[in-house]
Parts: structure tokens; C-alpha cells; sequence
DNA sequence: AACATAATTCAACAGGTGTTGAATTCAAGG
DNA sequence: CCTTGAATTCAACACCTGTTGAATTATGTT
């Protein structure tokens, strides 16, 4: 009573993918707010109304749009467990191996437009993200006081590249090599980690 | 034929400015998108079309509520002439002072939610801010071939650090006194400037 | 071939949006 | 006082949004 693929060559997606696909082009593009469902369903080439009979809401397919980046966050939990004083190099390449890859990438604009918007959702997963990975992760390895801190500013710069180079294309750093990128950042986030100034 | 104060004791912005002053508030919590000119009419105790009044339509309200921050991004310009080597302490002093004050924030975070939503004129005041501030003056200071890769990068710092204090208002950044984070953030801004790695 | 069920579309709704033009209030000038 | 013009409101428009329920098509099963 299931398996339902009409005329479709193997291998391609089946129309509820499809959906989900044009969801997250669309709220990478746009954002929560300007991202229509009939935009979605036209660039899926379907019927507004498929898109309630798979996923009941706008909020619902938001939310289904946006869990591939649970998978990308335990890439970076996991890859930080094992490296002791060379972790702002660690963190500066898994992050931005993550950005690079076209699917989570979309997912990620789709998170960071909508959560400036407002959207609560993305907010809320933006917030997850940062806390859990940055400040349960990365903070345990600082020594001091404001270790805390510090951890949300070596997100603070993550950030801010993945909003001047993914999101608003700023040149020359939508461009450049992320190999020199990472060059360059990495030292700035390691030196959160190790020095001390008074 | 001019002067129409009706009984607003002096002192009292006229209902012009209270618009705009509304306007600034809405834009500035809920991004352009999700900013309604009832909404702003109703936080300005004046019917929606006199709005269109005053301000032609939506983009012009908007336009006319962002023009504040050319006189602070003038202030960056003048701060950042006449310093040598200091480059990152006065380039985070002078940002952040700016943020800290209620109006030009204000303002910046109308800008900023709405740039991320897609919102063209928001993007293009943006990008003007970064590239004419951080490109034209910043720079030139910096020696080698990828200075402005390097001046763009602080420039992500410091937007990063905008983003999760005034826009997500995440802790322990958002409650942190502002000198604590000028003083871990402006040895890594320096840095940018000053080493050579290869 | 006939049925059952899923996939898909159609047409329409109720609500909110920016915007408009006419109507009304209000303050100043002759 | 009465007229002029601005300040302000009223009511409504055309449009787009998310959403819905019924109708239609397609598909697999018996």
C-alpha cells in the first residue's frame, strides 16, 4: 500500500522531496517572510495545496526544511572532542566545510535570513546552535573567568563571515579561496582560546 | 503658512518625527517585512494614511528612518584618520559607542533585520556602510596583498558581535559590559592588521 | 474490470496588506 | 468672521497571503 512513483525515472526524487527542495531554495533566497508557498510550489512545478496535504502549514515545512543541519552540528561536536591547543583551527575548517557543501548551506541561509526576520523557529534553532555547539563545546576548553564570553566571540566571528560572504556576497571574501579564509581566521579564534590579556 | 503646532507643549517632537520615531522602533523589532504601517501608525496614536502623508509610501518611510546612521558611519570616517597602530582599539571603541547609543541603534537593527530579509534598499545601505567605511578607510592601512580581505574580515567581527548582542541577544554577550568586550575584541581586530602569516 | 486509496488539483474562503481619494477637522490670515 | 490650506481621518479598494474542503485523477490490489 505504499511506494507511489508514477512515471519516474529511478533515482529522482519523489514529489514530497521535491517539495522540500524548492522549500529550502526558496527560504534561502528569501527568507521565512517573502518566501511564499506558491513561490514553493511553482518552482516544485505542483499545486499549492500539495504542499498542506504533505506537510500541513508553512511552519511545519519550515521546520522540515531546516533538520538537515542537525546532522552538519554533530560533525562539529564530534570533530572538537579530540583536539587540544589546535582548536581554532579545527573549528574554522569544520564550520566552514559545512557552509561550503551546497545542501546545508541552503538550510543554514534559510535559518540565518528567517531568524533575523524573526521567525521564532529559526531563531530558536540559531540559539540552539550557537549555545550548544559553541558554548557547551567550546567553552569547557577555556581557561578563565570570561570563558563563556570569549567562546561567543570566536562564534561572533564565525558568524559574521557566514553573513558577509553567504549571505550579503561581500567582495572580496564571497570570493576568496576558503583555504585563505581559513588562514586567516583561524589564528584570530585560536588566540581567543589562548592568551590572556589583563 | 508654516508652523502647525497645535497643542504640543514646546520641546515635543512634532507628529512628523513621531512617525519616524515609531517607524525606527517597528522596523527595528519586527525587520521591514513584518513591520506594518498600521502597526506603526498605531505605536505613533495617527491613522495609516497620513503615514502616506508624510512619506509617500513604504520604502520612502523606511528610507527616510535609516538616514540616521550617515552621521554616525561620518564619525567612524573622522575617528579612524589620524591613529597609527591603535587601529583596532579605536576601530572597536568606535563602533560599539555608536551601537550603545539608543537612536543610531535603533536604527542599525531596522537596517540590519530587514537587510537579511532581503530587503533591497536595507542590503544596498549595508553594503555601502561596509564597503565605504571598512574597504576605502581601513585598508589602505593595512600592508600586503590581501588587505582587503583582511579589512573585511574584521569587519565580520565586529557584525558578528552586532548580530548576537543587539540582534539575538544571546548571553553572556548581550548583558556583558561593552568594555569587556572591546577589550578582547580589539587585540584580534590589531591582529588583522599587524601579523603577517604565512 | 472494479474497487480503494493515495496523489493531486480546483476553486474559493477569510484575513491582512499597502495604498488611495474623498471627507472632515483644525489653525491661521485677511 | 470667513475663507484658505494644511493636518488628519474615514471608508474602501485591489491584491496577495495561508489555508481549506471538495472534486478529480492516477495507481496499486483483488
Amino acid at each position: 500500500m505504499n511506494a507511489r512513483q508514477p512515471g519516474r525515472r529511478p533515482g529522482a526524487p519523489d514529489t514530497r522531496t521535491e517539495i522540500l527542495e524548492a522549500a529550502r531554495s526558496v527560504f534561502a533566497e528569501n527568507g521565512f517572510d517573502r518566501a511564499t508557498l506558491r513561490l514553493i510550489a511553482a518552482e516544485a512545478g505542483v499545486d499549492p495545496a500539495l504542499i498542506h496535504h504533505y506537510f500541513g502549514n508553512k511552519d511545519q515545512l519550515f521546520a522540515a526544511s531546516i533538520d538537515i543541519p542537525d546532522a552538519a552540528t554533530d560533525r562539529v561536536l564530534g570533530l572538537l572532542v579530540d583536539d587540544p591547543a589546535d582548536l581554532g583551527r579545527h573549528l574554522a575548517e569544520t564550520f566552514f566545510s559545512i557552509w561550503e557543501q551546497e545542501e546545508p548551506r541552503t538550510a543554514l541561509l534559510g535559518i540565518l535570513r528567517s531568524a533575523m526576520g524573526g521567525e521564532d523557529q529559526a531563531v530558536e534553532a540559531f540559539r540552539q546552535f550557537l549555545t550548544s555547539v559553541m558554548m557547551a563545546q567550546l567553552a569547557p576548553k577555556i581557561a578563565g573567568e570570561d570563558a563563556r564570553l570569549r567562546a561567543l566571540l570566536m562564534a561572533s566571528q564565525l558568524v559574521g563571515v557566514a553573513m558577509t560572504r553567504y549571505v550579503m556576497r561581500l567582495e572580496p571574501i564571497a570570493s576568496a579561496p576558503i583555504d585563505d579564509v581559513i588562514d586567516l581566521v583561524a589564528p584570530r579564534l585560536q588566540s581567543y582560546v589562548d592568551e590572556d590579556f589583563a
